[in-house]
DNA sequence: GTTTAATCAGATAAAATAATCTGATTATAA
DNA sequence: TTATAATCAGATTATTTTATCTGATTAAAC
């Protein structure tokens, strides 16, 4: 069960982050990742390909290789990464799961869940992933 | 693709948003329901049984029978669907997967979640159903 | 060059969720 | 009492999501 995001996408978000905060080794294996954050390796590694193709990460073949962020930790936020792998479509949708709600024809919650719609997307669009390095560290430690 | 709700948990507020809203009719046949919401009649049907055991919804079984509300809609929150179907771990559980994610060992967005969650819960939590009547009809009709 | 250790790519498997089907039961109404 | 129309219950199917496997490719290190 998971909250918003697929599991594709929480083990997305997680490998980004573990990545910006491991910027000092060269690539970081899927192997390491794997360890690290108790993801099935095949699986990080697949979802981190897509995210290559999506210009967020990029890889190094052959031995030693492995996964690093494609561009400055500063110029990626957590949006960038959920657009990728499960798209905007839950900030366009009813949460109600009624179809066409607008202003026009909103939804019983409509306006409420909008407002929440709203500051959620905010949450994940305001900082860049620089600034999560220290709080990610903190709680892989604590895995 | 649901925005944090299942479809069957979406498609049972909307059953019972429905049933308080159709309260003068003494039973509405899933057939009805069916119809007015574009749900597959099996499925909204399986659910409103579901909703039966956990005491919300009223069944009446043979010709003209269907489903009712168990009890007065000012006594119905849209949180007790949602618990009723979904369960509550949506409101425990981390929103980028990490496990024990707690003040203890936040995950790197923890603060601002717990803020986000608080107010949905809230919303789902405030209001009982019969508030709902008038915006549920006028969506209703606009389907 | 050869070996080794990694990703890559695509196929496959497993699990969860969503939807449908079928037969039995129930209760109304003629 | 019989026909009818509905729910009920459980099995089955379909779809989507999650996870794994396998072989090919790549590149570093010896």
């Amino acid at each position: 069960m998971t909250v918003i995001f697929s599991k594709k996408c929480e083990y997305g978000l997680q490998g980004v982050l573990y990545l910006a905060a491991h910027l000092d080794e060269i690539v970081t294996s899927s192997e390491d990742i794997s360890k690290a954050l108790g993801i099935p390796k095949e699986f990080i590694s697949k979802i981190l390909q897509s995210l290559t193709e999506s210009g967020i990460v990029e890889s190094k073949k052959g031995k030693n290789g492995g996964f690093t962020l494609a561009k400055a930790p500063s110029k990626i936020r957590l949006i960038d990464v959920v657009a990728a792998i499960d798209g905007l479509d839950i900030f366009n949708s009813c949460v109600l799961g009624f179809p066409e709600c607008s202003p026009d024809h909103p939804c019983p919650v409509h306006q409420q869940w909008g407002e929440l719609r709203t500051k959620a997307y905010n949450m994940l669009t305001d900082e860049t992933i620089d600034k999560f390095r220290d709080r990610t560290l903190n709680k892989v430690k604590a895995l």
